[in-house]
DNA sequence: ATTGTTTTGTGACTTAAGTCAAAGGAAGGG
DNA sequence: CCCTTCCTTTGACTTAAGTCACAAAACAAT
């Protein structure tokens, strides 16, 4: 049941028998409907999720405005960076855009693994390593190139967010109005 | 000569006089002066700097043009990131724009210290939490502002930026044009 | 099916920013 | 101090994208 979890770590780093047992141990299962918040602006991120099924969205409001900073499919990690590292009230929404089944790690949970073994810490590394350099890409999608480069850049590099994304969330995620997206997707067709 | 850097270790984590020893030990010092290299597009990236005085920034080549993704000064650490995490050679180039005086730890001694100590694992694992979140307020910044309101936005949360980065560079950095930027700041002002 | 709701598309208009080219200014080296 | 080089500004022009308002289409729920 949690085979796709432990494939997805050993991406990273190879687990042993043991210290699976011990991380499977802590799981904590989720169902949400489409449309429902997995966490709302001002609760505190109080750990990671695995996005098991299903797509989900991260937002925030700017001036009445939603603006979706990225977007999650099976098989991801999921978290709230500032709010769980800082202890803060999140300033951002995740929502599910399709039904999804999530497993939850606590927090303090988590910091049990990593003072209990070296490889929990390594591949906590690990994971933000690759955080921030996806991260790094989207800044550099957005500062070096045009609404339509982006767009084609997408379209080339991540077609499931064309796919399963609502035109509208892309395009905030893209940094265009939803009109200028709308007629963008219709000359490049 | 290094009470900057354990202060700066200190605001994430209180080191103890042993574990600060070791770190100490293992620091390189060097001096690099105005427009020297730090680290050139294909070579790989083996370790990380932090930078006692001076600023540095960190840009790629798309179609010739110079894009800046980062800037550097005084107390801040530095890398590149998926050059360094990946082992792969790097796409960009980290080049001094004043004077500058460096500290290097070499990935090989770090990894060593990570194996040795908990405290420099959660000390790693910290920092690049905190570079996560720098890079999504960053993807922010561009995704969700006009070229405008990011010039103000920066003058007024990082006017550093503005003060010591000269205009050419700050333009990229905000995806803005060279011309642009300069008309923007006129009206501005 | 029918209705209501949400999402996407179009039209008309405005404007800020990009581009190209050239001129001023500032800074650094000899 | 002069000269070169680099950086910034300005001008003229073009255009893509933003905005507002509304229509059409897709989707969901009853």
């Amino acid at each position: 049941m949690h085979q796709a979890l432990r494939a997805k770590l050993e991406e990273t780093l190879k687990i042993s028998d043991e210290d699976w047992k011990t991380f499977e141990s802590i799981l904590y299962t989720l169902e949400v409907k489409k449309a429902d918040y997995i966490l709302k602006a001002g609760q505190i991120c109080n750990g990671i999720y695995f996005l098991r099924e299903g797509a989900v969205r991260t937002f925030y409001l700017k001036d009445g405005q939603e603006i979706n900073t990225s977007f999650n499919f099976e098989n991801d990690f999921l978290r709230e960076i500032e709010s769980l590292a800082n202890n803060q009230p999140s300033e951002k929404y995740i929502q599910a855009i399709e039904n999804s089944k999530l497993f939850y790690i606590e927090k303090s949970k988590l910091t049990g693994l990593y003072q209990q073994s070296i490889f929990f810490q390594e591949l906590g590394r690990r994971i933000l390593e690759q955080l921030a350099i996806t991260e790094q890409k989207y800044s550099a999608l957005l500062a070096a190139n045009s609404p339509k480069e982006r767009y084609l850049h997408i379209l080339e590099n991540k077609p499931e967010l064309v796919h399963r994304i609502p035109l509208q969330h892309l395009a905030s995620y893209l940094g265009i109005s939803r009109e200028s997206l709308s007629r963008i997707r219709k000359r490049v067709s």
